[in-house]
Order: structure tokens, then C-alpha cells, then sequence
DNA sequence: AAAATAAAGTGATATAAAGCACAAAAAGGT
DNA sequence: ACCTTTTTGTGCTTTATATCACTTTATTTT
């Protein structure tokens, strides 16, 4: 089993999938980084990150996308984002009280780098144009995925399941035709909505000619009616 | 109008109020802040800043309190905490578009300092030491919002006004007895619920002996019970 | 390829909470 | 102290969406 994880290791200054952060550091400074990390392949559906868990390791999510979650209860699920390459995991939980407050799983097969906490945080310490950039990064995700919440909990489930439809599009796939990387109930997770009446409002979607559905491919036809809902609620 | 906000100044130096990071500063990079900045009195009932403006100065809530919110459309209101006295206002629009994502008004009278953003971000660029304490603040807050919002998608009424009252007493106020500082409409606001539904819920509390109220004033009878409401949702 | 398991779709029903309309009380202004 | 405005409380009605129970369709496993 857990020699499926096949580690590789090439050197951090030629790694193509660096972060805009560790873009900025200097050659010994990524040396630290080099020395003290690893990569590692995540299989889909794997998890990466438990909610709960103790932080050793900064990861960062080199290739593929994954999803961040919580269980408020053993049978529910709120998906609070998909992460797209090139992102830290759980930055916020890193600088608090060190227990990771999401969960991380693997929507494809992934290539993550752990990186040890104190390096990382020297770094931090230690360069200012870093920490900036980390910051940066920190204060674009809460953003984010505040406005997503503010939304949803503002909208009536046909704006949510628009919102998703278009966050798909615009900030995952960049493309008006993609193919979810879940099932239904993820995706209803997505936007705490139960699964039936998830499924009810994109059938009602297909019907009306604005999204063409099949399986998990799905492709946007009418982009504006789409926004339109997502305002309206 | 204006004459009401009287302009003091002290030197930071001798600040009882200065927040965490802003203690680990040298004298010099104090007074960097010290000759670029002003400190000001806002009314209750205020607003200190409006979602959408642009930052020119950073916000440093010196004394009191102030509610943090959104308005997805005129007639509604989201608000999304209650902020307590030594926090700066808005830090992640700050490191992002620096357009300000929230709005911010005085529940009381209330004391800010207006701080350069230049001189705030030059700050951050040259002391990683401060740069790590405004991350932690950053990142303690985007949890604590987060958390607070996801129990709220999960819980029902019940379960919402509870986690609002504990809210009150744990952590605005860190007392069994208090003052709401604002009517029932807006606390429904935070919660995201009707102020119909969240009068109801109230008296039903106070019906129950969980809690006494009277006007605004407020106060926790049985924690356990409401602990355990909290918990079921 | 067949059987087994999981995911998706569908209609009927239940229900929590919003919305409405109004009365009572409190706060604010003159 | 009186009038006006805002806030709070209350019963009734409406509505959106969850839940249930079941069928159909996919996907895995053997």
C-alpha cells in the first residue's frame, strides 16, 4: 500500500510548479526548502490532510486539484473549496493553534511536497517579501471562500447551484465545458443542498437549454441566463 | 459634523493599546508608524468603512467595538462579526485588490488609529517577525469567521441562536451577563435568520429559563443546556 | 458477462422558517 | 409631556427545500 506513494526528488530551484511565493527566495533560501522537504503522489480519492490532525509538515499542492471539507458529523459534509495546483494546504491552520481545521482529499491523482513547518516559518521570519507573498496568498483564500459563503447562505438553492456551475467554469476549469470531479452528492455538498434537490435544479437547468449535462460532463450553453440567477438568488 | 472627531495625538510609543505586532516593533519602525499616522473617535452608530472603497490607510481599532458586515442587496445585511478593541480592520482586502470587502461600524464610541498603508506594507516587506504576528491574526480570524459560518449552514434556528448567545458571552463579551450592543433585527443579521423567528427563539429561552432578557440586556441562566442546544443544532 | 453495489433521478409528503399584517412597547425628537 | 418613529412581539399563511421511498441507470467486482 504505501509503496504506491512513489517519492521522487528533484531539486526545488528547477521544480516548473513553484508557488509565486517560493518564486521570490533566494538560492540558499530554497535550499532550506530543497533539504528538508519530499514530494509525493496522492491517488484520487485518497485523503491527503485530516481534519484534526497535527501540522509537521507544510503541504503544498505541486500538480491536480483536491478538496477541502469538513464533517460537522459523521454522515455530513460541507465542501468548503476545490484547490487548484500550486497552492500551500491549510496556510491559515499552520499559523494558529498548529491542529488542521479542514480536510484535504484528492479529486484526481496529485503530486503534493511536504515541507517542514519550522523551515518554513523561518522563511517567513526571516523574509519579509516572502511572508508578503504568504499573506497575500492567505488573505485571497479567505476572501474567496468567505464571499462564496456569504452567497450561498444569502441565495435560494437555484443561485447556488448557478454560483456552482460558474465557479466550475471561471476559477477551476477556466472553461465552459468540464467535467465535475464528483458525484451529485459532492457536488450538492458543495453547496449544502441535499442531493435530490441538487440533481432536480440541474435537470431543470438542461431542460431549459442553459447547461448541456451528461454523467459528469457539463457545459455552460446560456453564460449570461446563468449569471443572471446567480444574482437574482 | 467633522469638529466631532477630535483629532488627539500621543505617541505610539506609549500606547496602551498597541496590538501584538506592533509590540515586537523597534523604536524606529515605530516611529515610522507614529509620524504616519492619526488617531480618531467614531460615533456609535458610525461607519468607519465602506465595502468598496479603496484603502489608502489601514484601520487600527484602538477602543471598542464594531460590527464587520456586508450588504448583498440594500434591504439585507449579513454581518459577519463582532470586532473586539487591538485588531486591525479589513487586513485581508489589504494584501489583495486593496479594495475593502467588508463595511465597518461603530456599535460604540469607538477609537481607531488611521496607520499608511505604504508605510504598514513597508513594515511587513522589512520585519518578518511582524509580518509572522499579522499572519496570525489574519489567519486566526479567517478560521474563527469560517467556523462560525459553516456551524451556521449546519444548524437549524435553535442551534443558531445559541451558538449567537454563547458568542456573546464567550467571546465579545467573556462575561454571563451583557448588553447586546444592537437590536434584534441585526442580531438576526448574524445569524441569518428572520428577526421574527429570532424574537421567537429568544422568548422561548427565556420561557425555558436558559436565559433572562430584558431590553438588551442579557443574561446566560443554564450554559450547560444551551452548550447542548448549540451542539444538536 | 453477470451479479452486486453505488449513484442518479423522481414523485409525494412533511416541515422549518420566512413573510405578512398588525398590535404593543420603547426610544427619540420637539 | 406629547407626538412620531423605531423596535419588538404575535398569530396566521405561505413557501422552499429537506426527507422519504422507490425506480432507473451507471459503475465495480467477481
Amino acid at each position: 500500500m504505501f509503496s504506491d506513494y512513489t517519492i521522487t526528488k528533484q531539486t526545488c530551484h528547477d521544480c516548473k510548479d513553484k508557488s509565486c511565493a517560493a518564486a521570490i527566495l533566494s538560492k540558499s533560501e530554497l535550499d532550506q526548502i530543497n533539504f528538508n522537504s519530499r514530494e509525493s503522489q496522492v491517488k484520487k480519492g485518497e485523503i491527503i490532510l485530516h481534519e484534526g490532525s497535527l501540522t509537521s509538515h507544510i503541504i503544498y499542492l505541486k500538480t491536480g486539484l483536491v478538496k477541502e471539507f469538513v464533517k460537522p458529523s459523521p454522515d455530513r459534509e460541507q465542501i468548503l473549496s476545490i484547490v487548484k495546483q500550486h497552492t500551500y494546504l491549510g496556510l491559515p491552520s499552520l499559523f494558529g493553534d498548529r491542529i488542521n481545521h479542514y480536510s484535504y482529499s484528492a479529486l484526481d491523482n496529485v503530486k503534493v511536497c511536504y515541507i517542514d513547518i519550522n523551515v518554513f516559518n523561518n522563511l517567513i521570519k526571516k523574509n519579509g517579501q516572502f511572508a508578503y507573498e504568504i499573506l497575500v496568498s492567505v488573505s485571497r483564500d479567505s476572501l474567496n471562500n468567505f464571499h462564496r459563503f456569504i452567497n450561498q447562505s444569502q441565495k435560494r438553492i437555484y443561485g447556488r447551484v448557478a454560483d456552482a456551475i460558474l465557479y466550475f467554469g471561471r476559477i477551476v476549469y477556466e472553461s465552459n465545458e468540464f467535467c465535475l470531479p464528483f458525484t451529485r452528492k459532492e457536488f450538492a455538498d458543495l453547496i449544502g443542498v441535499s442531493r435530490e434537490s441538487a440533481t432536480r435544479v440541474l435537470l431543470k437547468f438542461k431542460e431549459e437549454g442553459i447547461i448541456e449535462i451528461k454523467g459528469r460532463m457539463m457545459e455552460i450553453l446560456k453564460m449570461e441566463l446563468l449569471e443572471q440567477i446567480s444574482r437574482k438568488g
